[in-house]
DNA sequence: GCAAAAGTGTTAAACTTACACCCATGA
DNA sequence: TCATGGGTGTAAGTTTAACACTTTTGC
């Protein structure tokens, strides 16, 4: 599993350290093997339990997605593995702890990691990049966040993960030009961030995909 | 593998009927098992010759694009059967033959299959879906058009995928729009269909997503 | 000549961008 | 009262959609 968090004004992963050879103490993507009854997707989300020790009903309420499938013939030393990759977009969690497989579990802020062990620097750039290109046409972004959020809070997970500045004006008008995209909270006491006026807060609507996307300035998708 | 062409004004896909239990006589995806030295991507392309009896030059040269991995344990009335699809989308092709596990093969147009072996519904839906939306935001039309193509033939292609019908005139300045998309052919003939102006000849581009993306008609992408 | 498809031109409407401005809060 | 972030307004610039019109072919 590759999974992100938007933490500390950054994209992180989280990461485990292996407590296994081969790639002994090196630090890799999150994962295991299935079991002769799971599908593909049932054991990426015990194996996220296990070793992040997070609780159990966080863990269910996670949005796993497949990526891809990896299986070249020699990106497992002891045999031949094949890997289904899933990602992961999490809200601020709680602070992971090491389990299983994994002595320690951790978030790594993004370009903060040494080589990963078997092909996992591959798999993580491409989940990097689906990341990405996802926030443009999907609403996704809700995932980073708590269940309710403001839209400031909304804006700074597209600006992080782009690495670019948006309009709050113009950000907060194509938000809301898609119906379902969020959804105001009804009697809501506003929130007040310390600074500044207090923002109203919205929860995650229905809509799958803001219409029209929402392109990176300046971009290419890449 | 979910192979894609468009052929007489329709979207087809390539079915082949199973010569063995389980499933005997119905139609499916063509696919196999990937071999103890083989990647996936390898072994599709190879099942794909053996299964179709295309000519091997023709599948090297084919797009094949990895969809997701399907691992319900019960997928496979036999075992467990670990399916990792795979989409092509290819000019129109030499009819294909059977050989291999599969009786016969042949172009089926969309919406005209019974339904077929295994979970291969499921696979070609999700397929059909991602298709349509894969037009939107990559230049991957040009893939169902042979090597030199007229804009005419390269809007059928998204008017028939997609089901609308596209103004030639506004088609052809979004697509020209986009430096890399196509490429004019030199000093090439222009291409005389029977009735009409004759056509310019292009060549797919280098550019892999046209920028800005070319929207479904009113349409949320699906 | 007529129908058909390629290709160019034009214009009104829609959308985007950039930025000015007011509001409500903590310090 | 000032800095900060939320939220609204608006005008200029750009893009898009719709359709009129010309060109070149087969019949």
């Amino acid at each position: 599993m590759a999974v992100f968090t938007v933490r500390d004004g950054a994209l992180q992963i989280l990461l485990v350290q292996r407590g296994q050879e081969p790639y002994l103490g090196r630090w890799a993507l999150p994962g295991g093997f299935v079991l002769p009854r799971e599908s593909a997707g049932v054991a990426a989300r015990r194996e996220l339990a296990e070793e992040t020790g997070l609780a159990a009903d966080t863990v269910a309420g996670l949005h796993l997605e497949q990526l891809r499938t990896y299986s070249d013939p020699d990106r497992d030393p002891r045999m031949r593995v094949v890997s289904v990759a899933y990602t992961a977009l999490v809200p601020d969690l709680p602070e992971p702890r090491g389990g299983g497989d994994a002595a320690h579990a951790r978030w790594v802020p993004q370009g903060r990691w040494e080589p990963l062990a078997f092909d996992h620097d591959r798999i993580l750039a491409d989940a990097r990049t689906r990341v990405g290109a996802k926030l443009e046409y999907t609403s996704l972004a809700t995932e980073f966040c708590p269940p309710e959020f403001t839209l400031g809070e909304l804006r700074r997970v597209y600006e992080t993960v782009w690495g670019t500045s948006l309009d709050p004006a113009n950000f907060r008008r194509k938000v809301l030009a898609t119906p379902g995209f969020v959804a105001p909270v009804p009697g809501a006491a506003r929130l007040t961030g310390g600074r500044g006026k207090p923002a109203a807060l919205y929860r995650a609507g229905t809509a799958t995909a803001p219409h029209p996307p929402l392109l990176r300035p300046e971009g290419r998708p890449a």
